[in-house]
DNA sequence: CTGTTAACCTGAGTGC
DNA sequence: TGCACTCAGGTTAACA
Protein backbone atom coordinates (compact mmCIF):
# COMPACT_ATOMS: atom_id res chain seq x y z
CA UNK A 1 0.00 0.00 0.00
CA UNK A 2 2.35 2.99 0.96
CA UNK A 3 5.36 4.26 -0.79
CA UNK A 4 6.51 7.52 0.55
CA UNK A 5 3.92 9.84 0.22
CA UNK A 6 1.12 7.77 1.42
CA UNK A 7 3.63 7.54 4.79
CA UNK A 8 4.19 11.10 4.71
CA UNK A 9 0.62 11.88 4.37
CA UNK A 10 0.40 9.95 7.77
CA UNK A 11 3.35 11.50 9.59
CA UNK A 12 2.28 14.84 8.87
CA UNK A 13 -1.42 13.60 10.05
CA UNK A 14 -0.07 11.99 13.27
CA UNK A 15 2.76 14.80 13.92
CA UNK A 16 0.38 17.66 15.42
CA UNK A 17 -1.30 14.94 17.61
CA UNK A 18 1.03 13.28 19.21
CA UNK A 19 4.33 15.69 19.47
CA UNK A 20 4.38 16.36 23.47
CA UNK A 21 2.24 13.52 24.57
CA UNK A 22 3.50 10.95 26.81
CA UNK A 23 2.53 6.90 26.19
CA UNK A 24 0.60 5.96 29.35
CA UNK A 25 -0.17 2.37 27.92
CA UNK A 26 0.75 0.40 25.33
CA UNK A 27 -1.35 -3.04 24.27
CA UNK A 28 -0.30 -5.14 22.39
CA UNK A 29 -3.08 -7.35 20.70
CA UNK A 30 -1.51 -9.67 18.31
CA UNK A 31 2.79 -9.39 18.04
CA UNK A 32 2.53 -10.98 14.86
CA UNK A 33 4.71 -8.39 12.19
CA UNK A 34 6.76 -8.61 10.03
CA UNK A 35 8.86 -9.31 12.64
CA UNK A 36 7.22 -10.06 15.84
CA UNK A 37 6.72 -7.10 18.02
CA UNK A 38 9.31 -7.57 21.08
CA UNK A 39 7.65 -9.19 24.43
CA UNK A 40 9.61 -5.63 26.33
CA UNK A 41 7.70 -3.15 23.53
CA UNK A 42 5.52 -1.71 26.11
CA UNK A 43 7.98 -1.47 28.78
CA UNK A 44 10.52 0.21 26.48
CA UNK A 45 7.54 3.09 25.14
CA UNK A 46 5.91 3.00 28.42
CA UNK A 47 6.30 6.39 30.59
CA UNK A 48 7.91 8.20 27.38
CA UNK A 49 6.83 11.24 25.96
CA UNK A 50 6.96 11.61 22.11
CA UNK A 51 9.37 14.47 20.99
CA UNK A 52 9.33 14.28 17.02
CA UNK A 53 7.35 12.23 14.30
CA UNK A 54 9.72 11.72 11.16
CA UNK A 55 11.00 9.80 8.13
CA UNK A 56 13.08 8.11 7.05
CA UNK A 57 11.98 6.46 3.18
CA UNK A 58 8.94 3.96 4.42
CA UNK A 59 9.90 4.16 7.93
CA UNK A 60 8.28 6.41 10.31
CA UNK A 61 10.26 7.08 13.63
CA UNK A 62 8.50 8.35 16.89
CA UNK A 63 11.40 9.87 18.84
CA UNK A 64 10.79 9.42 22.55
CA UNK A 65 12.00 11.61 25.26
CA UNK A 66 14.18 14.85 25.26
CA UNK A 67 15.87 14.49 21.88
CA UNK A 68 15.42 11.09 20.97
CA UNK A 69 17.42 9.84 24.72
CA UNK A 70 14.51 7.65 25.18
CA UNK A 71 15.11 5.76 21.92
CA UNK A 72 12.83 5.45 19.12
CA UNK A 73 9.63 3.55 17.76
CA UNK A 74 9.87 2.42 14.30
CA UNK A 75 6.66 1.98 12.14
CA UNK A 76 6.62 0.03 8.68
CA UNK A 77 3.13 0.13 7.17
CA UNK A 78 3.88 -2.82 4.75
CA UNK A 79 1.63 -3.31 1.88
CA UNK A 80 -1.41 -2.95 3.83
CA UNK A 81 -0.72 -1.18 7.24
CA UNK A 82 -2.45 1.79 8.87
CA UNK A 83 -2.14 4.07 11.78
CA UNK A 84 -4.51 6.32 13.21
CA UNK A 85 -5.03 8.78 15.67
CA UNK A 86 -8.11 8.19 17.77
CA UNK A 87 -10.27 10.43 20.35
CA UNK A 88 -12.39 8.01 21.60
CA UNK A 89 -12.32 4.03 21.61
CA UNK A 90 -14.37 2.18 18.78
CA UNK A 91 -14.18 -1.53 19.04
CA UNK A 92 -11.45 -3.41 18.28
CA UNK A 93 -11.67 -4.68 15.03
CA UNK A 94 -10.10 -8.04 13.33
CA UNK A 95 -6.00 -6.74 12.64
CA UNK A 96 -5.97 -4.01 15.15
CA UNK A 97 -2.53 -5.23 16.42
CA UNK A 98 -1.01 -1.93 18.62
CA UNK A 99 -2.65 0.35 20.34
CA UNK A 100 -0.53 2.80 22.29
CA UNK A 101 -2.80 5.15 24.74
CA UNK A 102 -1.56 8.95 24.83
CA UNK A 103 -1.83 11.44 27.44
CA UNK A 104 -5.16 13.50 27.04
CA UNK A 105 -7.13 10.42 25.95
CA UNK A 106 -5.76 10.33 22.54
CA UNK A 107 -4.87 6.79 21.06
CA UNK A 108 -2.70 5.39 18.22
CA UNK A 109 -3.58 1.81 16.54
CA UNK A 110 -2.11 0.35 14.13
CA UNK A 111 -3.55 -2.16 11.58
CA UNK A 112 -2.53 -4.49 9.67
CA UNK A 113 -4.44 -7.12 7.82
CA UNK A 114 -1.34 -8.31 5.89
CA UNK A 115 0.77 -8.42 8.51
CA UNK A 116 4.24 -7.27 5.99
CA UNK A 117 4.55 -4.01 8.29
CA UNK A 118 6.49 -3.91 11.52
CA UNK A 119 6.58 -1.85 14.63
CA UNK A 120 9.25 -2.08 16.61
CA UNK A 121 11.93 -0.62 19.41
CA UNK A 122 15.00 1.15 18.36
CA UNK A 123 16.89 1.75 22.12
CA UNK A 124 18.88 4.69 22.13
CA UNK A 125 22.11 2.93 22.73
CA UNK A 126 22.36 1.59 19.37
CA UNK A 127 24.33 3.25 16.92
CA UNK A 128 21.95 2.69 14.30
CA UNK A 129 19.78 0.53 13.14
CA UNK A 130 19.68 -2.83 10.50
CA UNK A 131 16.27 -1.61 8.74
CA UNK A 132 17.90 2.01 8.30
CA UNK A 133 21.74 1.69 7.81
CA UNK A 134 21.44 0.71 4.27
CA UNK A 135 18.91 2.88 2.79
CA UNK A 136 19.84 4.97 -0.01
CA UNK A 137 19.44 8.42 0.15
CA UNK A 138 16.09 10.78 0.32
CA UNK A 139 14.87 11.69 -3.02
CA UNK A 140 14.59 14.89 -1.72
CA UNK A 141 17.98 15.61 -0.33
CA UNK A 142 20.71 17.07 -2.63
CA UNK A 143 22.47 13.86 -2.88
CA UNK A 144 19.74 12.50 -4.81
CA UNK A 145 20.75 13.60 -8.39
CA UNK A 146 20.92 13.00 -12.29
CA UNK A 147 24.69 12.29 -11.42
CA UNK A 148 24.19 9.87 -8.17
CA UNK A 149 21.60 7.68 -10.37
CA UNK A 150 24.11 7.81 -13.33
CA UNK A 151 27.03 6.49 -11.01
CA UNK A 152 25.52 4.23 -9.19
CA UNK A 153 23.71 2.42 -12.67
CA UNK A 154 27.12 1.40 -14.49
CA UNK A 155 27.43 -2.25 -14.88
CA UNK A 156 23.97 -2.93 -13.87
CA UNK A 157 22.23 -4.59 -16.31
CA UNK A 158 18.63 -4.57 -14.20
CA UNK A 159 15.76 -2.74 -15.85
CA UNK A 160 15.43 1.04 -14.48
CA UNK A 161 12.48 0.22 -12.61
CA UNK A 162 13.47 -2.29 -10.98
CA UNK A 163 16.57 -0.01 -10.20
CA UNK A 164 14.76 3.33 -9.10
CA UNK A 165 12.52 0.84 -6.95
CA UNK A 166 15.43 -0.81 -4.71
CA UNK A 167 15.37 1.19 -1.48
CA UNK A 168 19.66 1.15 -1.48
CA UNK A 169 19.84 3.10 -4.61
CA UNK A 170 17.02 5.42 -3.44
CA UNK A 171 14.28 5.06 -0.90
CA UNK A 172 10.47 5.96 -1.41
CA UNK A 173 9.27 5.10 -4.96
CA UNK A 174 7.29 2.06 -5.13
CA UNK A 175 5.30 0.33 -7.78
CA UNK A 176 2.95 3.23 -8.40
CA UNK A 177 5.72 5.90 -8.25
CA UNK A 178 8.40 4.30 -9.81
CA UNK A 179 5.58 3.51 -13.00
CA UNK A 180 4.93 7.11 -13.27
CA UNK A 181 8.22 9.32 -12.77
CA UNK A 182 9.35 7.02 -15.47
CA UNK A 183 6.13 7.74 -17.94
CA UNK A 184 7.21 11.46 -16.88
CA UNK A 185 10.62 11.43 -17.50
CA UNK A 186 9.80 9.47 -21.09
CA UNK A 187 11.59 6.44 -20.11
CA UNK A 188 10.37 2.57 -20.18
CA UNK A 189 10.53 0.74 -17.31
CA UNK A 190 12.30 -2.32 -19.35
CA UNK A 191 15.57 0.14 -20.01
CA UNK A 192 18.80 -1.40 -18.39
CA UNK A 193 19.86 1.06 -15.75
CA UNK A 194 23.54 0.82 -16.79
CA UNK A 195 22.81 1.84 -20.69
CA UNK A 196 20.65 4.94 -19.78
CA UNK A 197 22.64 8.16 -20.09
CA UNK A 198 23.47 10.91 -17.69
CA UNK A 199 21.38 13.35 -19.23
CA UNK A 200 18.13 10.73 -18.74
CA UNK A 201 19.12 10.25 -15.23
CA UNK A 202 18.90 14.40 -14.60
CA UNK A 203 15.05 13.84 -15.97
CA UNK A 204 14.49 10.69 -14.11
CA UNK A 205 16.14 12.31 -10.94
CA UNK A 206 13.86 15.52 -11.22
CA UNK A 207 10.82 13.15 -12.20
CA UNK A 208 10.94 10.75 -9.39
CA UNK A 209 11.12 13.78 -6.85
CA UNK A 210 8.08 15.69 -8.58
CA UNK A 211 5.48 13.06 -8.52
CA UNK A 212 5.91 11.81 -5.23
CA UNK A 213 5.53 16.27 -4.20
CA UNK A 214 2.94 16.06 -6.39
CA UNK A 215 1.27 12.21 -4.32
CA UNK A 216 2.24 14.14 -0.99
CA UNK A 217 0.52 17.35 -1.81
CA UNK A 218 -2.95 14.98 -2.67
CA UNK A 219 -2.47 13.12 0.26
CA UNK A 220 -1.27 9.99 -1.87
CA UNK A 221 -3.08 7.37 -3.59
CA UNK A 222 -6.06 5.51 -2.68
CA UNK A 223 -6.36 2.68 -4.92
CA UNK A 224 -7.93 -0.16 -2.39
CA UNK A 225 -7.35 0.89 1.54
CA UNK A 226 -4.76 3.82 2.03
CA UNK A 227 -6.16 6.18 4.36
CA UNK A 228 -3.97 8.62 6.31
CA UNK A 229 -3.88 9.09 9.86
CA UNK A 230 -7.59 10.35 10.75
CA UNK A 231 -8.91 7.79 8.01
CA UNK A 232 -9.00 10.10 5.17
CA UNK A 233 -8.17 9.11 1.76
CA UNK A 234 -5.65 10.22 -1.12
CA UNK A 235 -6.72 11.95 -4.58
CA UNK A 236 -3.12 11.37 -6.36
CA UNK A 237 -5.45 8.36 -8.15
CA UNK A 238 -6.62 10.98 -10.43
CA UNK A 239 -3.45 11.78 -11.53
CA UNK A 240 -2.31 8.35 -13.10
CA UNK A 241 -0.68 8.03 -15.83
CA UNK A 242 0.32 4.67 -16.16
CA UNK A 243 0.15 2.62 -13.08
CA UNK A 244 -3.04 0.14 -13.49
CA UNK A 245 -3.71 1.92 -16.74
CA UNK A 246 -3.04 -1.34 -18.71
CA UNK A 247 -4.71 -1.69 -21.91
CA UNK A 248 -6.07 2.30 -21.54
CA UNK A 249 -5.40 4.60 -23.89
CA UNK A 250 -2.52 6.94 -22.98
CA UNK A 251 -3.75 10.44 -22.09
CA UNK A 252 -0.99 12.25 -23.48
CA UNK A 253 -1.22 10.63 -27.16
CA UNK A 254 -4.04 8.07 -27.48
CA UNK A 255 -1.81 4.89 -27.38
CA UNK A 256 -2.56 2.17 -25.61
CA UNK A 257 -0.96 1.69 -22.28
CA UNK A 258 1.35 -1.68 -22.45
CA UNK A 259 1.50 -3.91 -19.58
CA UNK A 260 4.23 -6.46 -18.68
CA UNK A 261 5.93 -7.86 -15.52
CA UNK A 262 9.27 -7.12 -14.17
CA UNK A 263 10.63 -8.59 -11.19
CA UNK A 264 7.65 -10.12 -10.17
CA UNK A 265 5.69 -6.32 -9.99
CA UNK A 266 2.90 -5.07 -12.68
CA UNK A 267 4.34 -2.33 -15.16
CA UNK A 268 2.59 -0.15 -17.49
CA UNK A 269 4.00 2.46 -19.85
CA UNK A 270 3.08 3.97 -22.94
CA UNK A 271 4.67 2.70 -26.39
CA UNK A 272 4.95 6.09 -27.68
CA UNK A 273 5.51 8.32 -24.81
CA UNK A 274 8.30 6.38 -23.50
CA UNK A 275 11.31 5.77 -25.11
C1' DC B 1 29.31 -8.53 -6.44
C1' DT B 2 24.58 -8.72 -9.51
C1' DG B 3 20.23 -10.58 -10.62
C1' DT B 4 16.11 -13.49 -10.21
C1' DT B 5 12.65 -15.99 -7.54
C1' DA B 6 9.99 -17.34 -3.85
C1' DA B 7 8.29 -16.25 0.40
C1' DC B 8 5.86 -13.86 3.96
C1' DC B 9 0.03 -12.88 4.73
C1' DT B 10 -5.08 -11.68 4.16
C1' DG B 11 -8.91 -10.14 1.52
C1' DA B 12 -11.17 -8.73 -2.64
C1' DG B 13 -12.44 -9.81 -7.06
C1' DT B 14 -13.43 -13.04 -10.98
C1' DG B 15 -14.99 -17.00 -13.35
C1' DC B 16 -17.02 -21.47 -13.28
C1' DT C 1 -23.33 -19.95 -2.52
C1' DG C 2 -19.13 -22.24 -2.99
C1' DC C 3 -14.69 -23.13 -4.73
C1' DA C 4 -10.39 -22.25 -7.18
C1' DC C 5 -7.72 -18.96 -8.71
C1' DT C 6 -5.39 -14.33 -9.30
C1' DC C 7 -3.86 -10.15 -7.67
C1' DA C 8 -2.47 -6.27 -4.41
C1' DG C 9 0.86 0.03 -2.60
C1' DG C 10 6.93 -3.94 0.39
C1' DT C 11 10.92 -6.18 1.62
C1' DT C 12 14.26 -9.82 2.32
C1' DA C 13 16.21 -14.52 2.28
C1' DA C 14 17.86 -17.88 -0.64
C1' DC C 15 19.73 -19.13 -4.66
C1' DA C 16 22.22 -19.11 -9.46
Amino acid sequence: MPELPEVETVRRGIEPHVVGRTITAVHVHDARLRWPVPPDFAAFALGKRITEVSRRGKYLLLALGTDASGGRIIVHLGMSGRLNVLDDQPPLRKHDHIEIELSGGLRLRYHDPRRFGAVLPWSADAPGHVLLDELGPEPFAPEFNGDYLFQRSRGRRSPLKNFIMDGHIVVGAGNIYAAEALFRAGLRPTRAAGKTTRAEYARLAQTVREVLGDAIQQGGTTLRDFAGAHGEAGYFQQDLYVYGREDQPCRICGSIIKGLRLGNRASCYCPRCQH
